[in-house]
DNA sequence: TAGATTGTTAATCGATTAACAATC
DNA sequence: TAGATTGTTAATCGATTAACAATC
């Protein structure tokens, strides 16, 4: 988290005599509004009210802090009978702007971009793959998942269709930061770095990292504490 | 994170009249000790020492803060010139418990299971895929990655072996929790569950849990505010 | 010495949590 | 009404950061 001007959600601003909320939600809050989400979209068809105890369990949170988070979103229960489970599902959703489905497009057609491309749980969570890329010939024109893999080559005329929200990106370690600067250049905003290397982007442009070794040796220490 | 009593370190008690830390290093140093060492291990071989402002840069912190890290870890650099890179890079990797190379297995033989057997970043950061498990006939016996997938039902006497160092989760959501409670009997300690379902665990078992649909969500957020 | 960089203090910030009045 | 659960306050905790004396 933190770090090259990203994801810096929460901060204030001093601006003449009054702090101005800048940008929304607490980033902590920001994390846990999708694991709420899961558990509401498994309760939708069974329930009609949650409390703010069951959000916590499932979200491994206390209930005052679930609370706190719902009174950030506006969102308000009933005292004494819980939150209404659809209204909440549908006021995270469209916080999180996934009350639309959101097109997303994968970068690199390696064996992790493969099984990202492949993965069907995606769609259920209203993410659809648009597109695959890839530079390497053997690649191109092979399909996966039902969608053909591109020549990267022709991704900025693509991306600028308009037609799609977030890239993936699932390139080699050493090709990151190259193929971050292109998609930067052809005006993707958000980007999901599955490289094992961190990329720099100018402060207006999202990222985040997920990076399996780096996730093993955390894992590591807490093993031998 | 936090949530089912894992990854709570950091936390002090009081004891006597003091306070006395309980677990080590807090929760934030752990995350950029990763950061810092993929630094340090590009440096190793072209330069003998690194500044704090260097580290903090390729961390995304502070510098201030990877100072304080750093002296978290009894770490001292020298006045002027900066911190040893080898020394440090050996440091943080006794610190991690990766001075030993690890030993993983993985649960899950499908496309995301797959594709973690076969990326090779692993070896290069001292984890070795020692086994991948599944319950599918049509799997078990296949070669991944130079590994044969190995019968579910075999994984508890093979882990009484006392080889393994951690397992990552590589299952279906609906089998997540069924699982996870399986290698908890079997002995398991460090879990990174790639399962899009959060599990729960006793108290003494340490689980992170890395989710696609939910980091998309959350940088879903952060493009539409 | 002069310049560079550490180690640490003190202030501030952001997040968590227990507790409880409000109220369905 | 009695029981349940919210919404909010106040205290605490953990993390960040600017600043600067120490010192290589």
């Amino acid at each position: 988290m933190g770090g090259f001007g990203v994801l810096d959600a929460g901060k204030e601003r001093f601006q003449g005599y009054r702090f101005i909320p800048m940008s929304g939600l607490p980033k902590a809050t920001v994390v846990r509004l999708p694991r709420y989400l899961r558990l509401l979209e498994d309760l939708a068809s069974s329930r009609d009210t949650v409390s703010s105890d069951d959000l916590a369990l499932a979200a491994g949170a206390n209930a005052a802090n679930v609370r706190r988070d719902l009174s950030h979103l506006d969102f308000h229960g009933v005292r004494g009978l819980g939150y209404s489970v659809r209204e909440l599902r549908d006021r995270i959703r469209s916080e999180l702007g996934i009350d639309k489905r959101r097109r997303v497009i994968i970068i690199g057609a390696g064996n992790l971009g493969r099984a990202l491309a492949n993965y069907g749980g995606l769609a259920k969570r209203g993410f659809d793959v648009a597109g695959v890329y890839d530079n390497a010939p053997k690649r191109i024109g092979k399909s996966i998942g039902g969608i053909e893999v591109r020549d990267i080559g022709g991704f900025e005329d693509d991306w600028a269709s308009g037609e799609f929200d977030m890239v993936i990106l699932a390139v080699p370690a050493n090709a990151a930061q190259q193929v971050t600067d292109r998609l930067v250049r052809a005006g993707v905003r958000l980007i999901l770095n599955f490289a094992p290397a961190r990329v720099r982007v100018p402060d207006d442009i999202q990222v985040r990292q997920v990076d399996l070794s780096t996730e093993l040796q955390i894992l590591s220490y807490y093993g031998s504490s």
